[in-house]
DNA sequence: CTCGACCGATACCCTGGTGATATGGATCAT
DNA sequence: ATGATCCATATCACCAGGGTATCGGTCGAG
């Protein structure tokens, strides 16, 4: 009847995982029979069968479900008190933005240079993980390009404009000035869209997504064609790479977003401020130069 | 470096909310010396100061602020995935409706003949007692009156009815026909609010709200007067309390609320259910009965 | 059908985290 | 000055929680 610790949600989420006692204890970095106790004197505590083991696998029931998705939910909760506090007690108070490298549509330069409530520290993570740092309290703000999941987050578009096809300038398909969808299916590597669960087994590493340079390196050479939004194309125009418009591809939109009950004045403030520096820029409103280059 | 436990989180709420470190050790049932050193490793740990300690009183720095507010979220997100999962594994699924005894405007027999998606669990709490059971998962929905702390809540209001106040029959006051809320200034007991923090020293035993009896005892004797939705008034009409309308009282409304984030169902089913039962019930546009009794 | 591989549960041991007691040191009221 | 108050330190004890060895049940290969 006693309270629940983080531990022993932590030990769940990652039994219910990995669906697998002996892979999760190595995870979690320990041994596979203090695991299946823990499980055991939780399923105890809370007087709930939470996994259905038959000696060959490991199922969820729906109270299992329900644990998994309260815990994670928790778990989030728990780690954004650690490090709000810890960025609270810095003396040196900052802004931490989140951000994608070179996805900021070249509006970074002039919003810092125009916001001028706090210092600001830049968190450059890979692709996705903005999001997670907003929620758990690593970051203040971040800069992100919709669609993204927007629950528990407020946010506000800055910029709008096309996606666009990046592929071989040898390609047959550069020729042609009107591309569809269906053109270009089955082109994609695996890693185009973020890892969903029950993610397809690549044919090589899956651990690390591709950088930048390594994608236009498979573009340049055909082996892959890419879909992104005009301002990354513009940074990466090169010879050897084509840009075209397709029909159906939505366009992008470079938004700003914080944790939804954000009070922080710093916060509002950045967010105005990058408001108007976008107000201020140039639409995406005329691609000729990027699609028929000199 | 490790991961925060909610036993420190508990301890050090505790803590900041008692500003006394012997205080918190009795509310935690332990004593005081392992509580200050739990303390101590926890700002080692965070590698942030959270309490200003002089030996007369114990005051919070501003991240020891920021934890407080991070840690009431993350604890009520813990005990709301314990309660939930608690719920889920229970083998006669139910709905779990949290409300305070005749404040249901007299629709909870109607609302319940009507609901027939599951059998419903009544959860008849005190005052205030809802919205805690929202947050920590032990209800599904609740039917509160306005206005409340709506954060995290969905909601849809299902029937609004003047406020009224209540005082005894030989009140010089009944005598008049309109009363404005200065004229009943002073005369509220200190319950009549929601405890807030801070709560000032009532006259006797501040640790239990009175009943509705007592409430009603004091009215009856002069001793109090009290406000209360007409709904709450047409159930304790009886001679000797007088009910009379007051100019400035903003009318209440009856809500019924659900967590924010809720997909179930159940819960939808029974807010339509509550809506059209509520539409089909008799509005409150006359008061003469209850002010002009027979 | 049999045997080996796999996987979770059980039995048992041991260490360190967590709680208790005793006491020190600092501050404030009288 | 002196006692009361209150948090920190020192020290001890226990068991919660982690490790190793092993068992028993199930599935698949041959």
């Amino acid at each position: 009847m006693d309270h629940l610790e983080t531990r022993q949600l932590r030990y769940f989420v990652a039994v219910a995982e990995e669906q697998h006692f002996g892979r999760a204890a190595q995870r979690l970095g320990m041994a596979q029979p203090p695991l299946s106790r823990a499980i055991r004197d939780l399923e105890r505590q809370l007087g709930v069968q939470l996994l259905v083991r038959t000696s060959r696998r490991v199922a969820l029931t729906p109270a299992g479900q329900t644990l998994l998705d309260e815990a994670r939910i928790a778990l989030d909760a728990v780690a954004t008190a650690g490090n709000r506090t810890r960025h609270a007690g810095q003396d040196v108070p900052a802004l931490r933005l989140a951000l994608k490298a070179d996805h900021d549509a070249g509006l970074l330069p002039k919003i810092l240079d125009a916001y001028d409530v706090l210092p600001v520290r830049l968190l450059l993570g890979g692709y996705g993980e903005q999001l997670p740092a907003l929620h758990d309290g690593r970051a203040d703000v971040a800069l992100m390009t919709t669609p993204f999941d927007e629950r528990g987050l407020d946010s506000e578009p800055l910029i709008t404009g096309p996606r666009l096809v990046a592929m071989a300038a040898s390609d047959p398909l550069a020729a042609r000035t009107s591309l569809r969808l269906a053109d270009l299916a089955g082109r994609l590597l695996p890693y185009g869209t973020p890892a969903e669960k029950g993610f397809p087994k690549p044919p090589f590493d899956p651990h690390e997504p591709l950088d930048h340079s390594q994608i236009f390196s498979l573009i340049e050479v055909g082996s892959t064609v890419w879909y992104l939004p005009v301002w990354l194309a513009e940074r990466f125009a090169r010879p050897g790479i084509a840009y075209r418009p397709v029909e159906e591809l939505e366009p992008a939109t470079l938004t700003v977003a914080w944790p939804a009950r954000s009070r922080s004045a710093a916060v509002a403030a950045f967010v105005r401020t990058a408001q108007r520096v976008a107000r201020e820029t140039a639409p995406y409103d005329n691609l000729f130069p990027l699609v028929h280059p000199v």
